[in-house]
DNA sequence: AACACTATGTAATAATATAACATTTGAAAG
DNA sequence: CTTTCAAATGTTATATTATTACATAGTGTT
């Protein structure tokens, strides 16, 4: 029980690619997943791309648009990566995955006059973070 | 005053790409610009790309992150490029700039525990538009 | 004219992502 | 156990998106 059944899921390259996106402070980029991964036998783009598709299905972890780079899950909120809400640093570029009910009851039972009904949105909101707006 | 000076300030270049994308009823990548700019004299990415740059910053245009792809602004509310929101149709993709003062006060003046406050933000909402969901 | 600033033209290349096809693996069913 | 089927992998090539770098030209101001 100590570990809560957690990726037991993954294939091998998912495991691979999704230990790297986990380990990094920051949003790792496609391709410099793929650098970091050559060692371990992952060679082409595709391998890499895959295992993003898969991860993002599962909601392991988001692409933050914006940076055309990934982040890990950090909320657990949004297991089927339904609702994502990101704060960007301007400067640093730190991204952190915000948690928080008031926005996403908001934004999950938004309606608009269109008649459209949402399932899924991403919302990405840019400012300077604590340290960042110190300087 | 018929034209309520409307874009006067706009260079040859930036002209014709904001022509192109304001006539489009989809939104339309930078290389389809490129391609349909080539009679008109632009010949390479930067050309493009820089007209781009400085649509967005004068909020006349905005870009679509989960398309690469942009949009003439519709709101008038974003003169700025500071507060978008899109509706994106999962079938058709079709995609609809959304302007509701509730949903826009609510994002402006969103604040998180992070102390961090957002001078801008991008909301992309992902569904089935009227005509998709029929079928 | 001299200056600063913005925009343009052009070639080359970087960075991001997918197509296509062959092969392997792993779990489920018979 | 072996047949079967879906998922995952390996590999090559290519498509798509975006930027760097540098030279030139226009525009308004002093
Ligand atoms: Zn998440
Ligand atoms: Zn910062
Ligand atoms: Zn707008
Ligand atoms: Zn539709």
């Amino acid at each position: 029980m100590a570990k809560m059944q957690k990726e037991y899921n993954l294939s091998k390259n998912q495991q691979i690619v999704f230990d790297i996106i986990e380990k990094s402070s920051e949003p790792v980029k496609a391709y410099s997943i793929l650098y970091n991964v050559k060692k371990k036998g992952i060679k082409a783009p595709p391998q890499v791309y895959r295992a993003l598709e898969k991860l993002i299905k599962l909601g392991k972890i988001h692409k933050v648009e914006s940076k055309n780079a990934f982040v890990a899950c950090k909320s657990s909120n949004c297991e089927i990566s339904k609702a994502t809400a990101f704060s960007i640093c301007e400067i640093c570029e730190k991204v952190t995955e915000i948690a928080n009910n008031k926005l996403s009851n908001f934004l999950n039972s938004f309606e608009d006059k269109s008649g459209m009904k949402y399932k899924k949105y991403n919302l990405e909101f840019f400012g300077l973070c604590k340290k960042c707006k110190k300087t």
